[in-house]
DNA sequence: ACCCGTGTTCGCTG
DNA sequence: TCAGCGAACACGGG
């Protein structure tokens, strides 16, 4: 689920199984209004069926869909504009196989092959954007730099986590300050780089924030690194080992577990605490500054 | 039965 | 004016 590792990888299976297929039919739940909002269902149906699916973007958590209408030389752009929320997630199907629960939205491609996006809890957002404009499109604009797409400016963070009272963690989250990081990610990446989740943004030095630069970077990597190992053909999730493979982070949700950083007799164990109603997890020995 | 949740938004408060 | 916080959204899994 979805943070930008896990957003990346979907941007790169839309890209293999969608790019450049004609979409031949449209299904949305009607149920589903949340999710189309403010669209009508049946009105994103109507301005899907018959494009073609173009380039795939990834902005932060965001998935940006290029698509043409009409001849290629007076093709008129439409753009899909993904958000997958907490439980959203894109899945390919063949033709004949069920249509899988939770399905807000099936495209049937040209080869008869089915995209669908699936989302039990309906956080996620799926909205069709005129001309593919997605400029002006105000949530995205607020975004801050992606760190993949833009990289990390480590001046520019500085800059800007110094105007910042919040804990260092919170302010992680904050989709303007860098765009994708999510509660995963900002724990992973505060204990790479040794920083004490609760400390205020504002007193993170220069160095530190060079550290957490690293720290992000690395984290997203290497989170990229066990999606791709997973991941299937069908986006299905394939766990390729059973145990070792389900938690493949440092700190994230093992709390009471020795610091791996530290292992042997008498190493510290990970803490849970929870910040902003979200939990946080760290090691007190060695994110001690 | 009950608690928890990889995300975002809204409304209230100081 | 606005940063900060809790609740709400809606459902499955442990």
């Amino acid at each position: 689920m979805p943070e930008l590792p896990e957003v990346e990888i979907a941007a790169r299976n839309l890209r293999r199984w969608g790019g450049g297929r004609l979409i031949r039919a449209v299904w949305a739940d009607p149920r589903a209004k949340r999710v189309f909002r403010p669209w009508a269902t049946a009105a994103v149906a109507r301005s899907l069926t018959g494009a073609r699916i173009g380039a795939v973007r990834r902005i932060g958590k965001n998935l940006l869909v290029t698509l043409g209408r009409g001849a290629a030389k007076s093709a008129r752009q439409v753009g899909l504009w993904s958000h997958l929320g907490m439980t959203g997630k894109w899945v390919l199907r063949q033709p004949g196989d069920p249509r899988p629960s939770h399905a807000r939205m099936e495209l049937t491609l040209d080869d008869e092959s089915r995209l669908l996006y699936l989302d039990p809890r309906m956080f996620g957002r799926l909205r069709w954007v005129p001309d593919a404009h997605f400029d002006e499109i105000p949530e995205l604009a607020a975004l801050g730099p992606d760190p993949l797409v833009d990289g990390i400016e480590v001046r520019a963070l500085a800059d800007r986590l110094s105007r910042v009272r919040r804990p260092i963690k919170v302010a992680l989250l904050d989709q303007s300050v860098l765009a994708g990081v999510g509660n995963i990610q900002a724990s992973e990446a505060l204990f790479r780089a040794r920083i004490d989740p609760r400390r205020p943004a504002s007193s993170l030095s220069r160095a530190e924030v060079g550290r957490l630069r690293k720290g992000i970077l690395a984290s997203i990597a290497f989170t990229l690194d066990a999606l791709s190992d997973s991941d299937s053909e069908d986006g299905d999730i394939h766990y390729v080992e059973e145990d070792r493979t389900r938690n493949p982070f440092l700190v994230y949700d093992r709390a009471g577990e020795a610091c791996p950083r530290s292992r042997g007799a008498g190493a510290p164990a990970i803490v849970r605490i929870v910040q902003a109603g979200r939990a946080t997890f760290f090691c007190p020995d060695c994110q001690r500054t």
